[in-house]
RNA sequence: GGGUGAUUAGCUCAGCUGGCUAGAGCAUCACAUUGACAUUGUGAAGGUCACAGGUUCAAGUCCUGUAUCACCCACCA
């Protein structure tokens, strides 16, 4: 019969996806009217809000192949009854695109200025949604079968009006206030970074060792030892070991800070390592985090000295206004040595706190910023976990995140951007006027403009709004000019894209099913989900997380483009197809694993995606004409082997829900090729090698063994769809099954 | 320093609540096949399940300790 091409040629699979596609019953709505239409039983309806990428760049292979998982258990579910929500997204993330494209204008030779906020903007969103094209094709390559019609950007203003709404709902309960706090600042990308946008990284310094004159014991000095000179100018304190012996004496004494000249106390603390160092260590508040909480602790004044850009300034000598903090260290440490307070320095390698995005050292400054009071929140996500309505898979990373809440900061959620939501706050007056005021409590509005020497009008206080309130008294009202983390919007997406607690789809849709994500983002946006959730939906977001392996290169080292050794999802697609690449991941990246992506590998899984179509061919080919009305009438007797298989799709089904997704696919791969092919098949083949066309016999014998191929299809589809709809598709045209594999029901199940 | 996990065939890993004569894929070797598929079939080789103790009738599987590795967090004056 019908001559099918000899080998599977996955240059199909555009073709399948545009079917599934125009279909429309990726959109939950319409596969819900499609299940009443055929008489089949609506279940609950199945939702995953996918993690969305981030739009400043093309998929990596992680990506894609992360969407596999979420979109097996789409199709699973949806063939087994559940309307599915794959809801897809694109994400703006703050700080990562606003460098790329920053660079990206250095490379045209304009700068962000040049272009002013607005157009940068616009000009930024444009180079968002390209890449969002390029990522959504992509996406569909793969085989996703989300819901493209309710895609979202987290920028879009339906998403930013509900990110506003807990912000303002958050403030108003007090969880959101305004604080002097020591932060990463990016003397680069001028900006606030939170934790997670650092690295550490082992760099060269030195380590000097500063000899501090004790004020009332002349020729006596305490020696301090410090691999930043340069912070020096802003010490309030120098610290000891409350049970250090050589330096007991001069507790609560006072020493002469060289070249500052400044009377600084001689404190105790138990935090101070007596074995480090000289055991003696200067405490400068305004640029060391430790030293900000010592600070804190002990009453500290904080002087600034180092300004966001890195460049010295404050109360300083005059002559290190302005210098870089690696030129005033080497000027500090010259005048040191010239007047014999400097004892030595020694050449030491240790650990800086580095920019994720541009390498450059992180300057710990002191600034005013936005934070989130969390403790709160992570509380009651805390008591979820423990009550077992959230799992994460596997379930050591489950303690981690416990732990993570156990121990959590307040979240600083400002950062000095233009790419991102603009946090909806003006000020009367002024910021400066509101922190001042923060700052001195009981103080006034004139207090302020005596002391700074700067006339305001306005009263100091806080408008909570996107537009401009009205100006009473010609106040003038001050717009705030930082935008949220990030993390702030994308910590609301399981609610947010599903119109947050009021919309419709949020009624039908969440709580969301399961979190699908690679390991490095539990904490900062799983876990910021389950809180954001609560507070705003009082469910949790999600009843699972499942943490997916890493994709390393081909030895085993972590892929990057600077590395070259990276791997375009476009060439394996190219050269093996979607299906291979999923199966691949199924059975290697599991999680907690690590899956260094060899070629041979998937190789094998072509192989295999091959042999399920020629084995069809084959039973097709068998398959006369003539013969095709008796076989699709024919009524499926539950023979030994039709058992077999109805066994083998719950067992694959089992472990599909329990996101055994290896166990899955080592299963459709043993019971196809093994069972099906080398036994049946080649039992089959026997049988009717000699019966004439239309002979019960081999009616019998093909009946069986199509509804045997048919079911197999069903239960490898959520794994690899393509190269099974390809085959369906066939059977359509021959009469022989009807409709999508995509929509069809497993009853059996 | 704190946390989490890993350690099973050459490689990447399965092995759920203890019953294994320890599996898969890829790689290797031998043989077969122009027959749906050379993108195939049949078979072989390869492992004192990191180490040391313990619990048990029974331990890859549970407990304790040791070692090595990985990741995350904190920090390094």
């Amino acid at each position: 019969m019908e001559q099918l091409s000899k080998s599977y040629n996955s240059n199909v699979e555009t073709e399948i996806y545009s079917l599934w596609f125009k279909s429309g019953l990726t959109n939950p709505d319409n596969m819900e009217e499609y299940l009443k239409e055929e008489g089949y039983e609506v279940k609950t309806p199945f939702t995953i809000a996918l993690p969305p990428p981030n739009a400043n760049a093309n998929l990596h292979l992680g990506h894609v192949c992360g969407y596999s998982f979420h979109d097996v258990m789409g199709r699973y579910m949806r063939m087994s009854g559940h309307p599915v929500l794959l809801l897809p997204g694109k994400d703006h993330a703050g700080i990562q695109t606003e460098s790329v494209f920053t660079k990206q204008l250095e490379k045209e030779g304009k700068t962000k200025e040049d272009l002013g906020r607005k157009e940068f903007y616009k000009q930024a969103y444009e180079f968002c949604m390209k890449n969002a094209e390029n990522a959504r094709e992509q996406e569909k390559r793969i085989g996703l079968s989300a819901d493209f019609s309710r895609e979202l950007f987290t920028l879009d203003s339906k998403l930013t009006k509900i990110v506003y709404e807990t912000f303002y709902s958050m403030f108003e309960e007090g969880l959101i206030y305004r604080d002097k706090r020591i932060i990463n600042q990016c003397p680069n990308c001028m900006t606030a970074l939170a934790d997670i946008d650092t690295e550490h990284e082992l760099k060269r310094g030195i380590f000097a060792y500063i000899k501090y004159p004790l004020v009332d014991n002349p020729g006596e000095y305490i020696t301090v030892a410090t691999t930043r000179p340069e912070t020096m100018l802003g010490d309030a304190a120098v610290a000891v070991h409350p049970d250090d012996e050589r330096y007991s004496k001069y507790v609560g004494k006072k020493v002469l800070l060289p070249i500052a000249e400044r009377e600084i106390p001689v404190i105790a603390d138990e935090e101070v390592d007596m074995e480090l160092g000289t055991g003696a260590v200067k405490v400068t508040p305004a640029h060391s985090p430790v030293d900000f909480e010592l600070g804190q602790k002990h009453g500290l004044e904080v002087v600034n000295v180092i300004n966001e850009k890195g460049l010295m300034e404050g109360d300083i000598p005059e002559r290190f206004k302005g210098m870089g903090t690696v030129e005033c260290s080497k000027a500090l440490v010259k005048e040191l040595d010239e007047k014999g307070l400097l004892e030595k320095i020694e050449n030491t390698e240790h650990e800086v706190t580095v920019c994720e995005r541009c390498r450059t050292n992180i300057e710990p400054i002191i600034s005013n910023q936005w934070y989130l009071n969390v403790k709160p929140l992570a509380e009651k996500a805390l008591k979820e976990l423990k009550e077992g309505n959230i799992k994460v898979y596997p379930r050591g990373q489950q303690k981690a995140l416990m732990h993570f809440y156990e121990n959590i900061q307040p979240w600083c959620i400002s950062r000095q951007l233009w790419w991102g939501q603009r946090i909806p706050v003006w000020y009367s007056g002024g910021k400066k006027l509101y922190d001042w005021l923060l700052e001195n409590e009981g103080k006034t509005v004139q207090d302020f403009e005596k002391e700074t020497g700067v006339k305001v009008s306005g009263t100091g206080e806080l408008y909570l709004g996107e537009e401009e309130p009205e100006s009473t008294n010609g106040e003038v009202w001050e717009k705030e000019e930082d935008v949220f983390d990030t993390w702030f919007s994308s910590g609301q997406w399981p609610f947010s894209t599903l119109g947050g607690p009021q919309g419709d789809d949020f009624k039908k849709y969440y709580p969301t099913q399961v979190m699908i994500h690679a390991r490095d983002i539990i904490f900062w946006w799983s876990a910021r989900m389950i809180m954001m959730g609560l507070y705003r939906t009082g469910q949790v977001p999600f009843k699972d997380i499942f943490v997916t392996g890493m994709i390393l290169a081909d030895d085993g080292s972590k892929m990057s483009k600077s590395r070259g050794n990276s791997v375009e999802p476009k060439e394996i697609f190219e050269r093996y197809g979607a299906d291979a690449l999923r199966l691949w991941y199924y059975s290697d990246a599991l999680p907690g694993s690590n899956a260094p992506l060899r070629e041979e590998k998937i190789k094998g899984n072509r192989n295999f995606v091959n042999k399920i179509w020629n084995a069809s061919r084959f039973i097709i080919m068998n398959i006369d004409k003539s013969e095709i009305s008796q076989i699709s009438e024919r009524e499926i007797k539950k023979t030994e082997k039709v058992a077999k298989t109805e066994k083998h799709l719950l067992k694959v089904g089992k472990y599909i829900e329990k996101y055994q997704f290896n166990l899955g696919a080592e299963s459709i791969r043993e019971f196809f090729w093994h069972q099906l092919c080398d036994i049946w098949i080649e039992e089959a083949k026997k049988q009717i090698q000699n019966e004439d066309i239309g002979s019960e016999k081999r009616i019998e014998v093909l009946t069986e063994l199509l509804h045997i191929l048919k079911e197999n299809l069903k239960i490898m589809h959520p794994f690899i769809p393509f190269v099974t709809e390809a085959v369906w598709q066939e059977l359509v045209n021959l009469n022989l099954a009807e409709g999508m594999l995509m929509t069809q029901q497993m009853m059996s199940l």
